[in-house]
Order: C-alpha cells, then structure tokens, then sequence
DNA sequence: CTGTTAGCGCCTTCAA
DNA sequence: TTGAAGGCGCTAACAG
C-alpha cells in the first residue's frame, strides 16, 4: 500500500501536519525536525496524494488552457512551452477546446471551472480577447494569463510587437521595389487582424506609399480566403505585384492561385505569411513569413500565472522578440514592359 | 458559492447517494428519479467536484494521452477524439509528450503514473509499439489503449488498415498506368512503416509488377528524407513515374523537389501520401492521399479504456475505415517519347 | 430501487 | 516551533 502523511508522521516521531509543513515548504519547522521528515518519507516512498491536498486546500494545483484552434502547430507550441512551466511547478495542466463563437460558450467554460477548480487559466487568441467570456471570469474570481491580448484585456502573459514586425517585413518589401503591396487581413474577431493590418498600413506610409482600399481584402486566417482574396486582387486591371497574407494559411492560399494561374512566385508576384508554420517551409516556393516563438509565449504566459498564484509573482505582460524569415516566396518587384 | 452533491440532494428531495448514482450511470435509479435528480443539477449548475470524487473513489478519474509528436495536426485530432470521449465520462486528460528513443523515456513514464495514477494511458504511434514501455506499463498494471498498434501490442484501442488502403491507392495509380512506381518509406521505429511499405508491395503484386529495389528509398516520414529520396529517384537512369511518400510530409517533400527541377506534377511525375492533412489539401498540386480518421481513432480508443476501466468493456481493437483521397497530384503516366 | 454511515488523505484553525 | 480536532465533497459498503 502507499504511504499515507500518517506513517511519515509515525515513522519521523512527530504529527501530520508537521510533515505537511515540511512538504509545503512551510516556515516554523526545525532544520532537524525537517531533515527528519524528509528522510522517513524516502524511505517510505511517500509521494502526497494530489486528491486529497486538493480536497483540503482548496486548490487544485492544475491550470488550464483554452483554445479555439486556430491551427494546430500554434496550439501545440503553446501546450508544450506551457507544459514545461507546469512541470517546474509541479502543476497539472488541462485543456479546453472552446467554441468561440457558438452560443453558451462562456457557460462551458464555466463547467470548466466548476468541475476541476483550476488555480487559474491560460487563453490564447481569439479567446483572450473575449469580452463576455473575460468579464464572466473576473466575475468568478478566476485568474488568468493572456497569450497575444491586447491592451488591458489582460493584467499578465506575454505578446509580440506584430505591429511592428509587420511593418519590418513590409520595409523588406519595398526595398524589393515593390509598391503596390495588397494585404489580406484577418478575421475581424481576433486581436491580431487590427495589429497587422495597422502593420500593413504604418509600412506603406513609411515607404511614403499611398494606400489603396482595392487593395485591402477582407480574410480570416484561412487557406480559403487566400485563395478568394488572391482572385480578386489578380483580377485587378492593376493588380499588386505583392501580397501580405494575415496569416500563413491565407499566404498558402494566395500561392497556390498564383500556381493555379500559371503566375510565378516570386517572379511575377510577391508573396509574404505570418506565424512561420512548418508548411511555410514546405510549399513551393517556400513562404517569407514572421516567425513568432509560440512555445516561448506558452511558457511564459504559464510562468506569470503559476507566479501569481504562488504570489511570487511581479506579474505584466512580456513582450517576446520577432523574427523575419526571409525565403523564397519574395523577390524583387518584376520588371515593368 | 458552488453547489454540492447534498445541496442538489435536497433539491431533488433524494438522498446524497442517489445523485451520485445519477451522475456516474449506475443501475438502480428509477427513470423518473433521475429526471428529477438532473433538473436539479442543472438548475443549480452542479458540477461534481473532481477532487473529492478521486479521494472518495480510490480513483483518478484521468486518463493520459502520451504521445512523440510526429505531427502537430495528427495529436491535436487525436487529443480531439479522447476529449470527446472523456467528456461524456466525466473524465480528464492529462497530457504527456514523451521522448521516445531518449534514454529514460520510460522512467518519465512511471513519474507521470506515479504522481497523477491515471486510470489509464491511451499510446499513440510511435509509442505503441514501444516494447520497453509496454513491459513496464504491464508490470506497474497500468491499463492502456493502442492507436495503431501493432498486432499482440495492444489489447484494446483502435486502428487502421493502413496496408489496404495503401494496396488501393496502388491499383488506383495502376489504372493511371503507372508501372515504375517508387516508395520512400517511414522511419523503421513506427509500426505505420512496414504496414505501408508492405501495402506498396501487396499494390505492385497485384498488378504483375515485379518490385525493384533501386525504387524503395529509406526516409523517415519528415518533408527532409521526402526532398532526399526524391533526390535520389529522379536521378535514377530510369527513374519512377509515380512516388509514394510513407506519409504527406514526405510526399511534400517529393513535390518541393520536383517543383525545384522544374518536373510538372501530376504532368511527369505523379505523387502521393497518407493521412491527409490539412497542408495536403494546401499545397500545388493538392496531394493525393489517404485519409485516416484520427479524432474518430482517438475517441474510440479512449472510450475502449474508459468501458475497461468502468467494467462495462467488452474491449478490443476497433477497425476504422480508411477513405481515398484523389486529389491533383496523381495523373495518367507520362507518354514515352 | 433508495438511504445511512463511515471514511478517503490532507489542510485549516486554533490551542499549547 | 509543534500538535489535535474537524471538515473539504464525495463514494463504498451495507442496510432497508
């Protein structure tokens, strides 16, 4: 049978809570008394039961994370960084697709909460700019940590300048000699659409371009709206000789209906993503995109909460570094006849 | 503050008891009762609380999904699948990436059986096959369901017959009148390689073609060992009209490599894959493959543990269907000239 | 078919 | 610096 803080107690020669002291690296315990304690639980291979510590202490020394798929690859970045958080803090992690979107999806989450008490919660985009579901969790006194949040919507996590990382790639752009540079923006719920596009803008001012409405398409980080944003804009008595893609699927998609029509990227046209997924290194051409470190993010978004929820915690948001990554899909503007 | 098992007791004027048969679908609960038991719940929003349960219980009321991370999309259908079902078990999901080929992979293992006891392990590949861990996994007498496991690996779980489906993608390419037909194959650790490869096989023999060796690659299923092997094919004097990627990643591979000679695919060489992700449908050509219904391989799996664990299991390994895929990559064979 | 009683293993509160 | 008693919310075992 496992040992129980009860035969640790015996065996140390002193009382539970004691050992339950020693194992909360609470203060008040003799540096002799501990040492004790620690060497009867070894030796009785006590590990504390989490149920139990959970049942009477009122935490459940689990987060959890919520999404709403995006893409895989981000999700799967995201749990790993915040797996490696948990880990050092000896914290269970659950997960929670959400539907955002879809009614009584704040109410799920809520079951979420109810069932499993987690000691506070992870959101990733678009979710960590939820309004409803934001003010529910103040409201149930639930912590959280926001991954990519914008401005006040949450009090610690971590986020990227995409604002400026957009900008840096569009100043590569030009310097291609491109200027009639299209942008296919995301979709209208998530926070980064607004960083991107405002991205897009702030480089063609810089590059004293005037910006064109014909060439700002409506999108939403899809494959499909690529493709549907791609047509249109080629369709252009004067069409872009580049195109920005609010994410990398929708890039994926502006290249494969420059392929359908026969249309060479780069040489003909311009292509450029955002999130640096593994498929922007494997379509032909390979895409020019902004690598966000997604893994580094879930790590620390995972770090600030488990801060906080010991009260270690300075808290805030931190900004994670960019980085262009520069491939085959742009190239310099093509020659006019 | 939240409801409790009495607070809904009372309200359904039955006994704590009761409700807890309600809620964990034991026999001997009049339809009626139970009617009443559940407007109550759901009037107060009660949700049992975990902890307590695991304590009461002598149970975790978690399964664990461990995994390698073969591809990003292929766990987060999976994880999906084994969320679906453990929900309506009103169970958890922890999760556990695991370093297989890593010394102490196994060890790793124990610690997360040892801290969480997780009721069960769902395996997927390449995991599943893993004979240490599975020694080990039986002497703690931690149950386990396989995805894809081999024969004798798994007593209950769910799988695919990987090597008919591949078989029926041959006769598919066959008919296109493909006879010099190449195969990179998977990683020698992953039980798929062999399935695959055996399909390939099964393929050329049922329509008279005798196999050369020269046209049988070494890979790895990653995009890499798909751009080498197509490397090393189409510099063969006599080189294969048609290329099987042991999976989509590997057959990308072969169509970067051909789009960077300049090959016009399906036009002079014809490719496919297997699993159908969603960067087959997003390449140029889209991929020919082989569809695996992995979130369905998931929630089978994890609902075979779940009935073992509550008893109710007849058990098994349920055999899913497979479904072709044909997409532009494949094409009639090149005319000699 | 339904209810009662006694813990599950730990932490909290309060006393020493 | 240490300990004793009570309870967290639920289920097991047994009783009706």
């Amino acid at each position: 049978m496992r040992a129980r803080i009860e035969d640790v107690a015996a065996a140390a020669g002193v009382s539970m809570k004691t050992v339950s002291r020693v194992f909360n690296r609470e203060p008040n315990v003799r540096e002799e008394t501990r040492l004790r304690v620690e060497e009867a639980a070894r030796q009785l291979r006590y590990r504390p039961n989490s149920s139990a510590r959970s049942l009477a202490g009122r935490r459940s020394y689990l987060i959890s994370l919520l999404y709403d798929n995006p893409s895989s690859n981000y999700i799967m970045e995201i749990i790993e960084g915040v797996l490696a958080a948990c880990e050092q803090a000896h914290y269970g992690l659950t997960l929670r697709p959400v539907d955002f979107g879809r009614r009584g999806h704040v109410e799920s989450v809520e079951g979420l909460v109810n069932q499993y008490r987690p000691d506070g919660l992870v959101l990733t985009p678009p979710l960590t700019d939820d309004l409803p579901l934001l003010r529910r969790l103040r409201e149930l006194d639930v912590r959280y940590a926001g991954i990519s949040a914008k401005r006040n919507n949450a009090r610690i996590g971590a986020t990227l300048d995409e604002r400026a990382a957009v900008a840096d790639m569009m100043a590569h752009v030009v310097a291609l000699g491109h200027r009639r540079i299209a942008h296919i923006t995301g979709h209208r719920s998530h926070g980064a659409r607004a960083w991107r596009l405002a991205g897009y803008l702030d480089g063609l001012n810089q590059a004293g371009i005037e910006p064109d409405p014909a060439l700002v398409i409506e999108g939403e980080f899809s494959f499909e709206s690529g493709i549907a944003g791609a047509r249109r804009l080629l369709d252009l008595d004067d069409p872009p000789t580049a195109i920005f893609g609010a994410n990398d699927d929708t890039a994926c998609g502006v290249i494969y209906e420059a392929a359908a029509r026969g249309l060479a990227v780069p040489d003909q046209l311009s292509v450029f993503g955002f999130d640096d997924t593994p498929m922007s290194r494997q379509v032909w051409p390979s895409l020019s995109t902004i690598r966000q470190p997604s893994r580094d993010m879930g790590r620390i978004a995972a770090r600030q909460l488990l801060d906080e929820i010991s009260g270690h915690g300075a808290g805030g948001i931190v900004r994670l570094p960019y980085q262009l990554q520069i491939r085959h899909s742009t190239g310099p503007v093509p020659q006019r006849r």
